[in-house]
DNA sequence: CGGACTTATTTAAACTGCTTATGCAATTCC
DNA sequence: GGAATTGCATAAGCAGTTTAAATAAGTCCG
């Protein structure tokens, strides 16, 4: 039931808290040059390395199309490239090139920062919840990724 | 020194899972009708009462004529209202209405049900430490909203 | 094998929502 | 009481979407 659930667990405080994190970290694309939508298809080809445009268009939130076009201004400008699939002719395999695997890092290592000049605001007892709390947080983070 | 920080945090991994959880909650918007912009400022508005476009230009990442055009498509929506300011004739108070509250309302019920259901698929260990490192991440999610 | 259907991508046209530039009215500052 | 400032609106333009339709390669039978 849901009763002890609630006793161990506010998923309301933590729904807020990650809304918190999420809208200022959103805030983050707007200072550089890159969108949202751009920052999020790198960071996808950097982790899961050279992907089908079918692919993106399944884990980024736009149409196909829109990645067909955002795929061909970030080919301009030397972020990604195209490349044949070896199996099928008619699609394409889109990779990061070291220029936009580059702007990715870069992004990590500025979060890196920001949260590091964070946890320096906080106690060390905050900071060693936080700390025996990452794995699970990192799980939690992986399971929302297929929760449809 | 950096050193003993290291020791008990990883800034890296709560940057990552913190960046997952983020791109994961921005598809939410992408569902129902309302852009991320518009559900930001309804959220802002929900918390802090009615406010000057003035000061929703400091608070969301838009320019002032994009606030003024915004709080006009909202305004046509029925979901917020413009009042004069009582003492300067120039401003315009924005205050949300029912309808862009009960928005605001099921967005977060619909985040309390996701978040949820994941912390049902973790172990009755996990939860704990999630929770008893809510108030340090709450905390932290509140100083990022000064972190410039 | 060959035609019908499906799949992967592109192209084209239209629309949304942002930006910069500008205007105007109310306020503030000597 | 005029000059500068502030708060918002309007206008024009542009970027990045969307939907609709085209092209080309692969698949599936009969």
């Amino acid at each position: 039931m849901a009763g002890h659930r609630a006793l161990d667990f506010d998923a309301d405080e933590l729904a807020s808290a990650i809304e918190e994190f999420t809208r200022n970290n959103i805030r983050l694309p707007a200072r550089d040059k890159y969108s949202f939508t751009t920052l999020s298809v790198l960071h996808t080809l950097t982790r899961k390395g050279p992907m089908r445009l079918t692919a993106l268009t399944a884990t980024e939130q736009i149409t196909q199309p829109a990645v067909t076009q955002l795929v061909t201004r970030l080919e301009g400008e030397g972020l990604v490239e195209r490349h044949p699939a070896p199996e099928d002719r008619r699609a394409v395999l889109v990779r990061v090139t070291d220029a936009g695997a580059r702007i990715i890092n870069g992004r990590r290592q500025e979060r890196v920062r920001r949260f590091t000049e964070l946890a320096d605001q906080l106690t060390p007892e905050e900071r060693h919840s936080i700390a025996a709390a990452l794995p699970a947080l990192t799980r939690m983070a992986a399971l929302m990724d297929g929760q449809v």
